[in-house]
DNA sequence: CTGAAAGCGCTAACAG
DNA sequence: CTGTTAGCGCTTTCAG
């Protein structure tokens, strides 16, 4: 492999003069050909180890994801590499599943392998003083410390939500939640169905279950205990033969599908009797419509955004405390037309 | 940031003693427990960039796929990212896109960032040359040069779908391909089913199509190109009314996925007329089942394997030229029982 | 078993 | 504009 060195001494010019041709600073035009003669002739390339010791940067991003049975992470870390390529920077892969002492150490050996910044998507809590001086971009939480959050509007998702299905018919909802912490942006869903209700003087019902997490729903299959929770809550729904709701916002499409699978069993038609909207709306892989309708939140633009905000303050030390990302209703089968 | 140097300082030894301590090397307890105080008083952690300069080994390993709009891949990324944390690595990622221009810098700055070894997903003709002296190992492709190549037991594959298509009922097969490469290890599973089907002088005929690669199928939903081939083809196996075959077995989910709503809207019902086995067998999330019945290859035995090749080879320069994961059916709804 | 010292490949400051 | 030089933080000889 050829060094820097080697460049200098094939191409006659010296070692500074050779960086500042890799580098993109002004040399005379005879010693830049020279260089980049040798530098081809040698196949030669920066090591990137050399030069991050040196210059204490690295062009590494980290990115921390639950989980990769989630296709929205999926998607976000593919619009997140998109990113990173166009700016010529390295991705890192952290798959938390869900474990706080693995987010912890992989912060940890990030501060310590100096890359430029982490994009995060995690439901744990984070010490802040891990966080001092690491540029952190968080998804949906928030982390205080400056540390900029990315999140879907999902204030509006779930004003949406009711609204939709409102307006294909429902009149009588039901927004059925599931997740554990109450101070994130998700869950600001709730209170945009809410006010929509009150504003058209809907009838509705909430049910929130705050035990479950994000592992209940997100792999794939729901654990046994989501599943006979659903059950339990749906059951108390029925008046005789008859559910009592018309329409159904669920905090996932996972859930929704639950839901769905759930009430088909019962006899009950869908969307005919019930429609069902989810959140997420990603579509399924060959098929290409969600597994449920649903608010549909865009991966690609939270993943654009977050690299936005993310560069920002690696550059200047600040960003924006929060950005929101527009959300829409997608079809998958659940709502009437 | 604390260095070795403040470590040393800190604790009284030399530098050197601070290394083998953390280096695990054998230095007098009463050293090792002094270093080892002051690394946690000063919250010191190795500079993974110095380390790799000097040891000329990184502990990285580069992972390229093709799309993460794939679940096969990201399923087998989040096994190879559970491996890899096992042993205390890190894993970069790269989407190749199908971009041979991006592999080939990427596996450039790979070399040069000295990652220790490639695990690479890819459909793209490598430059032979690019991965001398770099421990690679591909999944599904030879690529010569002792790189190793890890791969489903894909003659099985082809054999077991004809064979359970046959005793589920279906008697009259059809393998329909596609896929641009035929000297690749999945092509041999066209093999493994016309072995089956001349063993039990079953009728059956292949439809091969080269002009399709894995972009047309990968992605959400199929090129335009690629139904309306598919659409092309399965109209000629119509005798009027009737469909000619009464068993299929498709390249890939997707296909088979494709060909299955084609023949519903032809009014032919599945899979009491006709069964359909398709290719990779992923469960869609939150469904827990694949989105046709198919041949299941384990994203995550691929992983392991390839993990444990990858790192037998750059330990000992030298590894098995080809390693065959075993694969099994799996309902998806398009079988009988 | 320990400490001193060389140097991995590079960047950035400085003097020329 | 160019060459020289001092390290970045670490590992690894090599003496002691």
């Amino acid at each position: 492999m050829a060094t820097i060195k080697d460049v200098a001494k094939d191409s006659g010019v010296s070692l500074g003069t050779v960086s500042k041709v890799i580098n993109g600073l002004h040399v005379r035009e005879d010693s830049r050909k020279k260089v980049e003669a040798s530098i081809k002739k040698l196949n030669y390339n920066v090591n990137l180890y050399a030069r991050s010791l040196k210059a204490s940067r690295t062009n590494d991003i980290a990115v921390i994801i639950p989980t990769m049975e989630n296709s929205f992470f999926t998607l976000m870390v593919d619009s997140i590499e998109k990113e990173l390529t166009k700016k010529g920077k390295r991705m890192l892969i952290c798959i938390s599943r869900n474990d706080d002492s693995k987010i912890r150490s992989y912060i940890e050996m990030a501060r310590n392998s100096k890359v430029d910044g982490i994009f995060g998507v995690t439901y744990s809590e984070i010490d802040k003083t891990l966080l001092d001086n690491m540029p952190f971009v968080s998804f949906d939480r928030h982390f205080g410390n400056n540390s900029p959050c990315v999140s879907s509007d999902n204030y509006m998702g779930g004003y949406i939500a009711a609204q939709t299905l409102h307006e294909k018919g429902s009149s009588n909802l039901l927004c059925f939640w599931t997740g554990s912490d109450t101070d994130s942006e998700p869950y600001k869903r709730i209170q945009g169905f809410k006010d929509y209700c009150e504003e058209k003087k809907i009838s509705y019902n909430v049910i929130e279950h705050l035990n479950f997490n994000q592992t209940d729903t997100d792999m794939m299959s729901a654990s046994k205990g989501f599943k006979s929770m659903v059950k339990g809550e749906l059951e108390n729904c029925f008046a005789g033969k008859a559910f009592k709701y018309d329409g159904i916002f669920a905090s996932s499409d996972h859930l929704g599908y639950i839901i769905k699978e759930y009430l088909v069993k019962k006899k009950i038609r869908i969307p005919e009797d019930v429609q069902i909207i989810g959140f997420d709306g990603v579509p399924v892989r060959g098929v290409g419509k969600p597994i449920v309708s649903s608010i549909h939140q865009s991966a690609s633009s939270i993943a654009r955004e977050g690299m936005r905000v993310l560069f920002e303050l690696i550059e200047n030390g600040t960003a924006p405390n929060l950005v929101k990302i527009p959300v829409k209703f997608v079809d998958g089968g659940t709502t009437r037309n």
